[in-house]
DNA sequence: GTAAAAAAATGATTTAAGTCAGCTTTGAAA
DNA sequence: TTTCAAAGCTGACTTAAATCATTTTTTTAC
């Protein structure tokens, strides 16, 4: 758990940067990478950017878990992604030169790292093994998005919440996810009610086990089977 | 309309390039461009590629219309995007290193150029121009698809079915919407006989016209209210 | 530790949209 | 021109999931 203050990275020692789009980078990137950022702690639902905001930069997420949503027409948020540490955040509208089209609030107290405008465009012009990890990344993410899509058009609740819980297991990795069931609703689209009805049928089904507002998954392959993976 | 017969293209003369991602080129670009690529006729109906093949190079597509598309677990189509002159179909696999995620099928005639995999990569690696080119194009493509997430969340059928129409008249320009009921289903995401119940309070509300399988727009904005654009 | 606020849970009811079955029109091929 | 399969359409019925109204539990802040 993080204590409740800010704690200073170092990029060179950063283990979340091992598995991050820096993490081929060199000694001598890393050192520049290091003082070209600042270092910041995001106390729980602090916004990083908001939708129609300008990109001044990017965020690259040393601890703790970041939602990335739209807003529909009523202002019922939907995520389409939660990132984790190692993940950078907020670097793809910077390419389309238009403002944030999702937003990104901060699920739990967070520590995260900010490089700022031109100086990750200039890693990005001079440094081909980041630059080809960016568009890797951005085109799994479309991949990604065209099944969310399709499982939003074909798939019942049932079947994207077993797919959501699944996903969501890793993303927790050894921890318990801890989501309201508001946000697991707005991940999965649907009605917090509906939501909460199923997570007791996933109970009663022993598929998973609720600590209060913590979920443990015990029988990830009964829901991945649930889910049709 | 296309002849049923194979056109030749020539790149440094071919109208659909101006607006295509090569649409930046030089003369001398463009001719070595030209000079690797291949000019093809398709037929309605015809697979450009198919889910789980692997990235062989790209399509340009010089006339037609073309579906993207998933299949969920019945094998249901979900079309993700329609392409049409101009557009680069089949590049985005090819960065992320993995087979095909979606699958692309002509919906009508089609002269489409194919430029291989090692030749396309080559221009991207040593022209930056093309290469900000395909990260802008990825990075809006990572936008709309969150907003199509959204919709397919919260938007009712008949929202969505507004919203699609009001997209296919831009892809369709001058000419009226010609797909199948079905696939027109397969793109909004609901079932082919609720799409043409809603097409026929759409008709009883003068917002379109339909022509046997052709619908014509008649009232754009009263569509984009509807979907609450 | 307590109070207040927020989140979670439950019940009752409504409804949008899917499914199934059958009929009609259209358009491509013989 | 005729034929026949594919596509389009309609009606009846079912159901998954949304909505609304309350109560209970958990979390947060003092």
């Amino acid at each position: 758990m993080l204590e409740k203050s800010h704690r200073h990275v170092t990029c060179e020692t950063c283990g979340a940067r091992k598995d991050s789009l820096f993490g081929s980078f060199c000694e001598a990137d890393s050192s520049n990478l290091n003082g070209h950022k600042t270092c910041n702690y995001f106390k729980k639902n602090q916004p990083l950017f908001i939708e129609g905001s300008n990109p001044r930069g990017v965020f690259c997420i040393n601890e703790g878990k970041v939602k990335i949503f739209t807003r529909g027409e009523e202002g019922k948020e939907q995520i389409i992604h939660i990132a984790k540490q190692g993940e950078i955040v907020g670097f793809r509208a910077m390419f389309s030169g238009e403002a944030y089209k999702v937003a990104a609030t901060t699920l739990e107290e967070c520590n995260i790292c900010f490089i700022n405008k031109s100086d990750f465009l200039d890693m990005v012009d001079t440094n081909p093994i980041l630059r080809n990890g960016i568009m890797r990344e951005l085109s799994k993410e479309l991949a990604d998005r065209a099944t969310f899509i399709t499982n939003m058009a074909q798939k019942s609740v049932r079947e994207r919440l077993a797919f959501a819980l699944v996903l969501l297991d890793d993303i927790y990795e050894n921890e318990m996810i801890n989501l309201t069931r508001e946000d697991l609703a707005n991940f999965v689209g649907t009605a917090t009610e509906t939501l909460i009805r199923l997570l007791k049928d996933f109970k009663d089904d022993n598929l998973i086990e609720t600590h209060a507002r913590k979920i443990e998954i015990l029988d990830k392959k009964g829901l991945m089977s649930l889910a049709g993976v």
